[in-house]
DNA sequence: AGCTAAACGAGACGGTACGTCGCGTCTTCAA
DNA sequence: TTGAAGACGCGACGTACCGTCTCGTTTAGCT
């Protein structure tokens, strides 16, 4: 994955990119060997998996998915998953992060439009069934389980990340960043709330509660347009 | 459960409440009828069952944990947890339920302070192992069982609800609350931040997190304190 | 199994007796016992799982039959079996000496013609399709479990031997067992032969074969009729 | 194997001759043309092979020996196995007939020590840990698949046949053997008992029950020295 | 010396069966 | 009617081997 790929950040639903990380989390000794002995993995196997994971992610749900049904709709053997990820949480998140596409990188000029437009796919992806379907299941076995929250945290986190923190670059290059800003605490602020919602109180989840967040934060980190000209002052309250 | 109670709230990990809320998820039948035919239900069979629920929550984790092993921790039969939970999940919410509590009621006269108070609590009880390690396995539960859903709400996410709003009350009351505030926005805005980095990122949660999210929040939110005066501004950015 | 019953010996595919030794191997506990606590097993399952045994055995062959194949045919979930039988061996032991009988007991006041008689129902036995399959797959396993080698020889070996010692106890009445005769080879060299040609090489087992190795035991052991006089003398060599 | 080596037999434990079967049973086309185009067979898997087998054999018994473990410890692909033998048991049979050797040639004047002496060397076989754990695991096998009887009969029964026919050739050239006497009977009588103890019964072999076999079958048989006279008559009954 | 073709090790592949675990329900006997 | 005990049908688990199929790499004999 590139850092153009990375700044462009994922986490909506959207295009389906493929092969783009299979690599990295299905078959990670094969990125560097050069040529590895016996009979190389078989590309057709993986993304036949993938695609019956996500078929079945969105159907069913991740807790009704089981490998033993990934297998069966993939046209594979149980041991031909095993050997590439681990449990079935590394494959979902494969799965989903290739399905998880934050749109085009938005550039308003104004960071409250751009903290928006970030915020608003968040929810959207959160919101849809897949991820939101989804989440919820892998949050409990990364709790325990390593080999499923590292995953998590480069593919979805990072990218969602990096997003972030492109907009606030732009920001601060037009000086609308006071200086000090603690940006690991906006992200956390921003997402949050609509996570919050999404899993426990079951809230429904539109575009003005993305608005509503992002006024406060604005005010909250006294966040400023291009010119220096102080925000307009949300109404909302 | 009385009206002080829930003002009292919970979310931290604190004392033993032996029977409190016990009647309501676990014997619902058992409230009205003042003389049913037959055997009653045995109090220490309850208490085995919950008892053995919590040690099993704590050591292994919600996903490890099942009525198989309560059941055999408690020397009690399955039938006896089917006849009062439906599921594992209301059993695990009376279990935790218990065990989780925001402490006595602070009332400093300033906001600022009460806020922060009530987000340390939300921050120790995530922190602990109890709470911390059962949250992610409910919601995933939560997303697809109403009867994990309701009890879930109604135990755990009520109260602590109720106990900021007494302190929005406080507030607003002292003229410290600009009128037409969004006080469930708050609460999203406190609580949120938490849960993403409990269940998302891993990040450590510390009272000084406490502290910089209500300084955000105070400030976005223009709340005042009692007589009026512009709050200090945090020094936190 | 009463006396009288192990005196009639078995090892002809004959009639089914359900629930003669059923208790013993299935469900060695339930004969003692009077109560055991719990739901006590169900013998609709055993039969259907012992029926289900003696289906595949026939069509299929001792090797191509499996755990989850019975399970599958008997309507019955794997654990029942497991439950009841250590392994397949064991199981199919209970299912064949069910149909393993030698037939009613033949007194001919002749020792001649009732080792004929004897040997000629072993080798129908060992002919049908059912023990003649099975049996050297028992063997297989016999060879390295004990679980199996043991039922095996109380429930198949032990009622053959049985029946032939009642021969030999009459041939003895009647003055014609010379004083030390070993009985024990007597059975070895009677049922040996068959068992070599049916396991090892293949030759057909017919009435014939039977006749001509009463033959040479009676004039190799020096068995004689009831009154003494020497045997005829058997035409074959 | 030449027809000396024939005569000989096999059967007993015994001195290892690299080389002298395989290419009869592994190497079937390698026999006739004098040279094929590509690589040549590497000897060395070959030998690799059926010695990773003899150990596994031993060790483990047949039922437990696996294609993969012989592929792991011989060091070589299972298609390198599979390309030579079309499953275990034909592999099998050449590593013990490797192994089975009936010892040199007795030829005493007496048919009955020249009986006796082959006999022991049959109970020999089948008492040591190699034979003795095999064959019954070969038997299921041979019950259902051609590919494994054959090449056991011809060659683990054939020579053993032909060590008695030799023996009996002697017998009848002496005069000792009666006209008309049903030889193969002789060979079922004699071995037979042995399997049966062997596989069913698990009664200790030892060379005193090769002796009252022997015995037995001299009697029932009418055989004599090569003189004419009567034999002594055994004293055990 | 180069070419061809099979053999070789390694290991992936689609399968089948294994024996185990936990589910939620049921059936027994004893309070 | 409750309760402990445990059997029941079921579905999924993760593993072991099966016999087959690629791979890239020898290793010969024949040009």
């Amino acid at each position: 994955m590139g850092r153009a790929d990375e700044a462009e950040g994922n986490l909506a639903p959207g295009n389906l990119r493929p092969g783009s990380q299979a690599e990295r989390l299905g078959d990670p000794p094969a990125t560097e060997s050069p040529a590895r002995p016996g009979r190389p993995r078989d590309a057709r196997a993986h993304r036949a998996i993938v695609d019956a994971t996500i078929h079945l992610l969105t159907s069913q749900g991740y807790a009704k998915v089981t490998i033993e049904a990934i297998a069966a709709r993939a046209g594979v053997g149980k041991t031909t998953i095993y050997r590439r990820w681990s449990s079935k949480g590394p494959l979902v998140i494969e799965a989903i992060s290739e399905l998880i596409h934050l749109g085009p990188m938005v550039d308003t000029g104004d960071i409250r439009k751009d903290l928006a437009a970030f915020l608003k796919a968040v929810v959207a992806a959160l919101a849809s069934p897949l991820v939101g379907g989804t989440i919820p299941g892998l949050t409990n076995d990364m709790a325990f389980d390593p080999e499923v929250a590292g995953p998590f945290r480069d593919f979805v986190v990072a990218p969602t990340r990096a997003r972030l923190q492109a907009i606030l670059d732009r920001a601060a290059a037009r000086g609308g960043l006071p200086p000090g800003t603690d940006r690991e605490l906006i992200l956390d602020m921003l997402v949050g709330p609509v996570l919050w919602r999404a899993l426990i109180t079951g809230t429904r989840l539109d575009a003005g509660l993305a608005e509503h967040i992002v006024d406060k934060i604005v005010r909250g980190f006294d966040l400023r347009p291009a010119n220096g000209h102080l925000p307009a002052g949300g109404s909302h309250n």
